[in-house]
DNA sequence: GAGCATTTGTGCGTATGTATG
DNA sequence: ACATACATACGCACAAATGCT
């Protein structure tokens, strides 16, 4: 560290270790030393070595987690919301590997929100499936997907088979469908849907309700997807 | 309380309780009673004052905030991301009254994220203008605007006259623009933006990146709006 | 910043009612 | 009649967030 560059020691320090990113000597998602470690090294004390993270978090360069450390940045996954939005699709047009994990596919009926979603009475037989989308192995989405029973018989089974919506939807008898509206809000994760997304508990989801719709325009699916809001970023293109 | 009625107690406080908000006794927004002395009107354990709570919270009737109370669920403002986007005509359209407060108008130096996203060069004059919009008198985001300076000249001058953005574009020379992209996330606010949007620091932000572009698809506008998550939902219809 | 009162959040142990086999 | 499982309800203690002095 040199005491009269006329740079101040936090700018210094923020470069060092900015270089240590875009070098590779620390990649995405590792850990960075401690801030006490980080004072130690670079002779400073550990408020400027704050100073220093504080101007890299503001940048998006790391992410501070309250006593778990510093970590640098993954690459956030765009994820763009249009007619035909699709997990996989979208994934792979980034180069990335999609795959997907079933929490569970189940018979149930309808509650109000369901109900109001979907167009159908309350109590109203519907398939739900839930799962967990994972990008290059790492889950980024935890979604709930509602279908009317009586519109795709036999989704469950096809799903079951198929493992895949779009495909199992196809064989229930809706050869394509297309998103109609999209509704986004943030909120805290509960504590299970923190330990499916291996994320911190006090780090906010952002979600995503959406009303998906059959070439006639019939309502035929209803989705809510929660994303670890680190990983992915909505893309709106209008 | 009626303990063998064949429904369980925390169902029928629960029932009491939105009874009280539905027939307007707890209007939108008003703080319930704590939970200790509904625990004590009704006869019961805090825990099953709890447990109906939670039920109101799913159904979102309520908003339960640690440390300071539970409170009835204000109206959400539905904020339709399109070509058009703009913020007093959304907020008319649902007959509800949009005002603003500048929180500043500065021309400064663009740094990289601001560069990138104008297509100009790091340190080129740039506009910035930052305020808190509000409906019906209630703080629903913080937003900053960037603007190319030379594009726009005499903007920040024309703002401070007129009070709005899209009329000081006008005058800048810029008739009509429109929302290009928009990219989407959620974090956690700063101690300022809480106080700012009178909001708890443990409820999470809705960021909302937009891009805006002149008929002639030149970037006049780079906006980076933070909004209170729960009193706002942003609705993209494809 | 420290200290304090208020309020919600969490965990654990226990008891009871209800439905099922 | 009995065992089991599950949801309901209670009691107590402490953690965590907020707001105030």
């Amino acid at each position: 560290m040199d005491r009269r560059a006329g740079i101040a020691l936090w700018r210094q320090i923020a470069e060092s270790v900015e270089a240590d990113i875009v070098g590779g000597a620390a990649p995405p998602g590792s850990r960075l030393p401690t801030e006490a470690e980080l004072a130690a090294r670079f002779g400073v004390n550990r408020h400027t070595v704050r100073r220093a993270m504080e101007e890299l978090e503001r940048r998006s360069l790391v992410r501070i987690e309250q006593g778990r450390g510093s970590f640098v940045t993954e690459d956030v996954l765009d994820y763009q919301i249009g007619p035909r939005t699709r997990f996989s699709e979208i994934v792979a047009r980034q180069n990335r590997e999609p795959s997907g994990q079933l929490l569970r596919a189940v018979e149930m009926p309808a509650d109000d929100a369901v109900a109001a979603a979907l167009g159908v009475r309350r109590g109203r037989s519907v398939y739900l499936i839930e799962r967990v989308g994972m990008v290059d192995g790492r889950p980024v989405a935890v979604s709930a997907h509602y279908f009317p029973a009586q519109r795709v018989p036999g989704l469950l089974d096809a799903y079951a088979r198929l493992g895949s919506i779009t495909a199992a939807l196809r064989e229930a008898g809706v050869p394509d469908y297309f998103r109609k509206t999209t509704r986004i809000t943030a909120r805290m994760p509960t504590p299970q849907e923190a330990r499916l997304l291996r994320q911190p508990q006090n780090r906010p989801l952002l979600v995503a309700e959406a009303v998906n719709v059959d070439a006639k325009g019939a309502v035929i699916e209803f989705g809510q997807a929660r994303y670890a809001s680190g990983r992915v970023q909505l893309v709106v293109e209008s």
